[in-house]
DNA sequence: TTGAAAGCGCTAACAG
DNA sequence: CTGTTAGCGCTTTCAA
């Protein structure tokens, strides 16, 4: 690359000093006509194109939001082994429930940024360590930051909250962290939406409640609301030991013996506290000859696009994910615009009575 | 927000120089223990987070990657309309594609830039004006950018590649403009591939060509290999007119009557130029009671997500979009280091037999 | 091992 | 309408 031309070669072109060429492409109306069209082609001629950075430095805002994730499907090896990228190394992958929940959200996310005028700039975690420095590099390069949970020690958290504006894609915790903002949805409704429709529609009694190793405070809410509910129904559920959700095939096979082995024989439902568990789960239970939802009924939460294909299709209470991504972007450019806060919002969930829990499609 | 500290804080409240707070976090080996550990500890009290402009304005490097696309699936009016955002709304948008094929590449470029320890940032043409400035403003803030065909003007493309690496991700023009890097695949033999397995496998003697209205290397290249290769094989094509690719039933309802109209009959296989002409057109022929491939084969090209789960499933040929994404990232990484000059790279593709071209699953 | 000082390229008062 | 000028916050020689 050449050295790049900058404003004091576009004005020593036009003829002009350098806050003429800023004005020009900044603040069009305030330069006369003829002299915006002499540093404008002065510009074209050099290969004029303005340093983000400098702009950015200058005006204290860089325009640009930040998402900060944890890629499950992540393969480091793939791309540090640097080997022959093939068609066949991609079919590899596992790919069954791509996209998932995360991968809406950001796509909401860059949705609104760019009705907004924003650029999206995307980061996220490694298994291995060095985390904490990315993020901060990350969080030094935008005017607002989403983080999903889980991803970021709170200490961090803290630390770019008190420089920019940040939000949480989850619910507050149970302790709330003094004035973080969240976009979260309302898993309580939803969680009871689902157990009405279970137990007046199919009568059930039995319930299993599947959760997942990785804590989270929407897992625990819908872990919560899904004890409460039932205990006001009055009906005993057994929530199952927690789920490894690190590698498919093995804890949903050792799930599956869990519930064989129980002498009092399979519940009515597993109830899943989200998709990518009760997906794999209804794969192990065909493996091993067990109907669903037949011989036990099963339901996730999120809704996934996966779930919609499933065999049986998935009955499940689906999130707004385009629209938390969505708002999430409202939130933070309001809050770097200095409009106010960044204040924590509930979005609605849906019930998505499928085929999975018993209702035909 | 509360004034941001910057190095100074820092080194006034460690009693230090500014030098000495940017090597005690860049260079942490070039300043004493004792030292390091006072900075470091004045950073963290002041919650220090250092600035991303003024970092790459001196270094002359951002650290970030940018890939800019066209998302055929944004809705302008949903951004803007800033009404309730429910899950209603989400459900209602058309996702039966998604994810679509850049989408994916995308994917590979943000896991690849994950690898590399690299920031994506991404930014999205609009249907409306000032996709100039946006892709100029974008470019300004990266060491590197991937842009998707389509999207940007030669002369843009030509401006912006004058000061970082750019790579194309699709097949160079039957016209190569100067030196300008590629990603893209072997349209060649994927086509001769499929075009092999109708003739000899099937004995399919009558093909007509859907081709898209939006006009590309990759599409015209796929386009020219399909009349090629047929003619070599003593077989005489037609190919249908463009095709709208921005409706999807109007369309393909138009194009299903322009099929049923030929008094010659139905031809025996449609060779569609992409999956997403492929599969509205399935599901239009299903609509109106004709059979695939029963009726008619029908076959795709890229390898979407959704041609694997569609009825009958797609038979196609991919694209390894993952790797696309990763490739280009190297490629532009490599230019950005100035490991030498961005360089076009074809990669393979593979048939992948299904269902629609008359197969049994 | 640390400090002084010169930029990096642009924006935005403030003058004129 | 245009020019002068002072930063924006950090990196990086070059000296000490």
């Amino acid at each position: 690359m050449a050295k790049a031309p900058t404003v004091y070669d576009v004005a020593a072109k036009a003829g002009v000093s350098i806050a003429t060429v800023s004005f020009a492409f900044r603040q069009p109306h305030r330069v006369k006509d003829s002299t915006r069209e002499t540093v404008l082609s002065a510009a074209r001629e050099l290969g004029y194109l303005p340093s983000g950075s400098a702009r950015g430095l200058a005006r204290g805002r860089t325009g640009v939001l930040g998402v900060f994730s944890f890629d499950y499907y992540a393969d480091d090896e793939a791309g540090s082994a640097a080997g022959p990228l093939t068609a066949a190394a991609d079919r590899n992958r596992d790919y069954r429930y791509y996209p998932v929940y995360g991968d809406e959200v950001q796509r909401g996310m860059a949705l609104q940024c760019r009705a907004r005028g924003y650029a999206l700039l995307t980061g996220s975690a490694t298994e291995m360590s060095g985390n904490a420095q990315r993020i901060q590099d990350l969080a030094g390069q935008v005017d607002g930051l989403a983080i999903f949970p889980n991803v970021v020690s709170d200490e961090q958290l803290r630390l770019i909250a008190q420089r920019i504006p940040v939000v949480e894609l989850s619910s507050p915790g149970e302790v709330r962290a003094g004035g973080q903002a969240h976009v979260s949805v309302d898993n309580e409704s939803g969680m009871r939406a689902l157990l009405d429709h279970l137990i007046r529609v199919h009568g059930f009694r039995r319930f299993t409640f599947l959760d997942a190793q990785t804590s989270s405070p929407d897992f625990r809410g819908r872990s919560h609301f899904f004890a409460e509910a039932l205990a006001e129904s009055g009906i005993d559920a057994e929530v199952a030991s927690h789920i490894v959700s690190d590698d498919a095939s093995p804890w949903a096979a050792a799930e599956v013996d869990r519930l064989l082995a129980d002498p009092a024989g399979l519940p009515d439902v597993l109830v899943c506290v989200h998709d990518e568990i009760a997906l794999p789960m209804m794969d192990e239970l065909e493996r091993r000859g067990i109907s669903v939802p037949g011989d036990v009924a099963v339901t996730g939460f999120d809704g996934i696009v996966a779930g919609r294909l499933s065999r049986p299709p998935l009955t499940t209470v689906r999130q707004p994910m385009e629209a938390i991504g969505r708002s999430a972007v409202d939130m933070l450019i309001r809050a770097a615009e200095g409009s106010g806060e960044a204040q924590t919002q509930v979005l609605p969930v849906e019930l998505m009575v499928r085929e999975s829990c018993g209702c035909s499609g």
